[in-house]
DNA sequence: AGAACGTCTCGGCCGC
DNA sequence: TGCGGCCGAGACGTTC
């Protein structure tokens, strides 16, 4: 579920409604989510008596930043936080209790338990994985057409396939790369190096202007994304393409085809994002 | 029944 | 031959 804008914005309502507290204990239910260090146990033994101070986000990633350590954490498809209060009944799935000083806790729930927790050494969380290998962040002023160019030059790559590499762009999921080939008229299958200039420009603003209308709707809620106050985003509202298979282009009318590139679902207007002179050739 | 908003690994193919 | 680049398939639980 989440992607850029959704992680954003539970980084933002979790930093209003964390920050400050301190860590009584912590309960792991499901080991797998933690990756480091290996022994859960451990987790939650370094995790006591550490105070969370900001919480931030690399990507798609969050950072939990604590008196010596960092919680580096990913939501995969599917894992959410919220803020309860001890007497509140545990839900179903829910696999990571943060137990705070002050009665409250912050529970991590993940129905499809693919989601990870990384606890590393302050100042090291960028040395080594997850965070190491991390492109570009799309919202950062480091983000310019030519440093994106830079990381598209010679590559036959489907343009789309290449977008979604976090080491390429860092934030970027399925939703949001196909609404802004959408708006970019790109089509997804073109090779990542073909991009001439104006065409490499219009990626780059719309891949800025989508993620930042998509932050400030407070991201999509397709199926079950809420942020870390248990709201929805309504950006959904907005999609022009993803999940509109056979309906009417915004913009010409044309029927929304569905095909799968890289293994993901992926929806485009075939008058709007013309595959062009040959297609996916450079 | 098939697909799901994300990675990650494996094996195979291609071209230098 | 060897290696990197690239690709698709499959895997990871579960839900609808």
């Amino acid at each position: 579920m989440p992607e850029l804008p959704e992680v954003e914005t539970v980084k933002r309502t979790l930093n209003a409604l964390v920050a400050g507290k301190e860590i009584r204990s912590v309960t792991v239910s499901l080991p797998r989510i933690v990756r480091r260090p290996e022994d859960p146990l451990l987790f939650a033994a370094l995790l006591e008596g550490q105070t969370i101070g900001s919480i931030e986000r690399s990507g798609k990633f969050l950072r939990f930043n604590l008196d010596g350590w960092v919680i580096v954490s990913h939501l995969r498809m599917e894992g959410r936080y919220g803020l309860y209060d001890s007497a509140d009944p545990v839900e179903k799935h829910t696999h990571v209790i943060f137990h705070f000083t002050d009665g409250t806790e912050l529970r991590y729930r993940d129905v499809r338990q693919f989601g990870t927790m990384d606890l590393l050494p302050s100042g090291e969380e960028f040395a080594g994985a997850p965070l190491h290998k991390l492109g570009l962040e799309p919202l950062a002023p480091e983000f310019t057409a030519e440093a994106l160019g830079k990381k598209l030059a010679g590559k036959k790559t489907r343009l789309k396939t290449v977008l979604l590499n976090q080491e390429v762009v860092a934030g970027i999921g399925n939703i949001y790369v196909d609404e802004t080939l959408f708006r970019a008229k790109l089509h997804p299958e073109r090779a990542a190096g073909s991009l001439k200039p104006d065409e490499l420009e219009r990626l780059h603003r719309c891949i800025v202007d989508i993620l930042t209308e998509a932050v400030a709707a407070g991201g999509s809620s397709v199926k079950s994304y809420v942020n870390g106050q248990g709201e929805s985003g309504s950006f959904q509202d907005q999609h022009r393409i993803y999940g509109r298979k056979g309906q009417p282009c915004h913009d010409c009318g044309t029927p929304i085809e569905r095909i799968v590139v890289g293994g993901r679902g992926t929806h485009y207007c075939p008058q709007c994002q013309p595959a062009g002179q040959g297609g996916t050739e450079a």
